[in-house]
RNA sequence: GGGGGAGUAGCUCAACGGAUAGAGCAGCGGUUUUCUAAACCGUUGGUUGCGGGUUCGAUUCCCGCCUUCCCUGCCA
């Protein structure tokens, strides 16, 4: 029997094969193919239970029925044993898999060490993974907005999560086939120039003049702005006329604000080329400058924006929170008072042109919890914007993430008081992690330079990982100790088991793939609980798709360090017999294989050597 | 007022309506002349905030409370 890469999606789709020629089944039963507890066996098929219990049938039956079915198929391999209490009876000889009936109705499977052999056969590196993957998506064309930052601002702690998550997402979409554009979609078109331009010409400040380190002096020239509008509202005014000027054109204002958008992302680039953050596409707010008129014009025609105090908005009477005849009215404001476009019509502006020019089907905004009404109201707009003009529409997604908070549990402010700047948080995480690894490595005889690699490697992986192994939508507290402890569910660790798999490579003076010829059928349970591990990947990558959440694949690969891990312990590799030494090399390459595609979706270095 | 998040072991967190709610850290007890001990093995620890409901089955879904953080039209 040929194996598919996801063996659950290939029971899912033979269970329901099975079920079309049955007349007790419909055509809404969804198999619910699941990995099981390995107590039960590798997969279980839960949805006899919700299936009957809709048809008002008995679900032992009826799972009967079904597994009858599914044995009498075309192509699987598979008989039904009676369920033991305890481990689950292996499938006999020449059987792909053994079969069993439980509880309310629960179908478990177990596959032979036939099959774990050849799917550990068939899917053997990164490459064959993401062979294997790659259907899931087919070309999809997917957008994703991130990392954004602000032009004008340095990148503090708070523009961690967008790269970190913004990166993975793009990765692990990329893996499984999606046709991937990372577009940074920079704010350098807000009030914000208005103020900083005022504040710029009354400070008399030549640009030019403040090198490749100007960010600073521009963040001071910020605050000093907006103090002096606080403090006088006539100057608040010549902020808006700078800001207005800007917009119509002014070449001398044009040309302050493209010095300052230069500055920054030169800046910028630096800490991408850290973060591995690669944008295919740079199109800030100002590319949509002049493609906002029609936006209003088609939303008017349309009949979905109209005036309001002045404004330009949209009303989504149909959502509550959004009516206009709440206690506090809350419209999606698409053009201000003042006739100046804001983000609703510059985002209104960025979703048709990503379907016109880059044909989107689907676009990915990776953002702060804070935004979610926004996007809420954008999507609303658009669909009856792109439903008035029969415009093809994409999939709207908004991946948010919480906050980074303080020891003090509040949010670290941008404007207010100090934040930690990104840089000299990776900077410090390195230096720990440079530190750690000189009272525990291994590998005394490691250069300067790699030591420097390694370090750079685990304190900025370390950081990564701390982010991304948690539900994306919780708020976390900012901890020097939590965020560079070395020990449990960290990238260290993770890093680490690698390493210790190169390690046993190179000793054997094999490749990663070389020396398992002739290998034997897997045999202990440590060597039977790995192998059943690396079959869950395609899993991870599913759970981390599904709701675009990196931290299933995290739990993963965590579980698969410690079956490795486990297994290592139990299970010595460089034993006399040719045939165990050779499957256990297997297993490690394959691990091996299965950790560092794992660690690279997240945008985690591997290593040979720590 | 409206909306969203969180509430699970001492701490930090998992758990796509499934089987006896799991990890890490901390604690306790072991393991190293043997492939990287940043490791492994064992163990202690729970009324899943409270009260109802839905059903074969609820941490998960629904209703009502409590605590807490955040958002709530012209910044993004």
């Amino acid at each position: 029997m040929a194996l598919s890469f996801d063996l659950g999606r290939q029971l899912d789709a033979q269970l329901r094969q099975a079920a079309e020629g049955l007349a007790a089944f419909s055509n809404d039963f969804a198999p619910e193919v699941r990995p099981a507890d390995p107590r039960f066996g590798d997969f279980q098929a839960n949805g006899v239970l919700a299936f009957a219990k809709k048809a008002k049938a008995n679900p032992r039956q009826l799972a009967t029925q079904l597994v009858d079915a599914l044995i009498a198929l075309d192509g699987f391999s598979g008989a039904l044993v009676q369920p033991k209490k305890g481990e689950p009876t292996p499938p006999p000889n020449g059987i792909d898999y053994s079969i069993e009936i439980a509880g309310p109705g629960f179908i478990n499977f177990r596959a032979s060490t036939g099959v774990l052999a050849q799917w550990l056969g068939d899917f053997r590196d990164e490459d064959a993974f993401k062979k294997g993957a790659s259907s899931r998506f087919e070309g999809r064309k997917i957008i994703i907005d991130y990392p954004s930052p602000n032009t004008a601002k340095q990148m503090h702690i708070g523009h961690l999560r967008p790269m970190v998550i913004g990166e993975a997402v793009a990765r692990i979409l990329e893996f499984c086939g999606a046709n991937v554009i990372r577009d940074n979609h920079i704010g350098d078109w807000g009030t914000n120039f208005g103020t900083l331009i005022m504040a710029i010409k009354r400070e008399g400040v030549d640009l030019g003049a403040l090198g490749d380190n100007g960010l600073p002096e521009i963040e001071r020239l910020y605050k000093l702005g907006t103090a002096l509008e606080k403090e006088d509202p006539a100057v608040r005014d010549i902020s808006r006329n700078e800001l207005v000027q800007l917009q119509q054109g002014d070449a001398e204002n044009t040309a302050i604000w493209q010095q300052i958008v230069a500055l920054t992302n030169l800046v910028f680039e630096k800490t991408y080329a850290r973060m591995g953050v690669t944008p295919d596409v740079t199109l800030g707010e100002s590319f949509y400058c002049d493609k906002v008129d029609r936006i209003y014009t088609e939303l008017t025609e349309c009949g979905i924006a109209e005036e309001s105090d002045g404004a330009l908005v949209v009303w989504h009477d149909e959502v509550k929170k959004f009516a206009r005849d709440n206690e506090r009215p809350y419209p999606f404001n698409i053009r201000k008072q003042d006739g100046a476009s804001n983000y609703g019509s510059t985002d209104l502006a960025t979703v048709l042109y990503r379907v016109e020019h880059f044909k989107a089907d689907e676009i990915v905004y990776i953002t702060g919890g804070p935004q979610q009404d926004h996007f809420e109201q954008l999507f609303l707009t658009v669909d009856k914007w792109f439903t008035c003009k029969d415009y093809s529409k994409p999939q709207l997604e908004h991946v948010w993430f919480g906050t980074i908070l303080g020891e003090d549990g509040k949010a670290i402010r941008t404007r207010s008081g100090e934040s930690i700047q990104l840089a000299s948080l990776l900077d410090e995480a390195v230096a720990r992690a440079s530190k750690m690894a000189a009272e525990k490595t291994k590998s005394p005889d490691l250069t300067d330079e790699e030591k420097a690699a390694i370090a750079e490697a685990v304190g900025v992986g370390a950081v990564r990982y701390a982010d991304l192994s948690q539900n994306r939508t919780q708020d976390y507290v900012f901890a020097w100790d939590k965020l560079l402890a070395f020990e449990g569910n960290t990238a260290p660790y993770l890093q680490m088991q690698g390493a210790r798999i190169h390690s046993i490579l190179r000793k054997l003076g094999l490749q990663p793939g070389e020396g398992e010829e002739g290998a034997s059928a897997l045999e202990t349970d440590t060597e039977l609980a790995l192998a059943r591990k690396l079959l869950n990947f395609p899993v991870a990558l599913e759970m981390a798709i599904s709701d675009l959440r990196p931290h299933h694949l995290c739990t993963y690969l965590f579980e698969l360090a410690g079956a490795f891990s486990s297994f290592f312990s139990a299970d010595h590799v460089m034993v006399d017999e040719p045939d165990i030494k050779a499957r256990r090399v297997m297993l490690c390459a394959r691990t091996l294989a299965a950790l560092e595609t794992g660690l690279h979706l997240l945008g985690i270095q591997t290593l040979q050597r720590m």
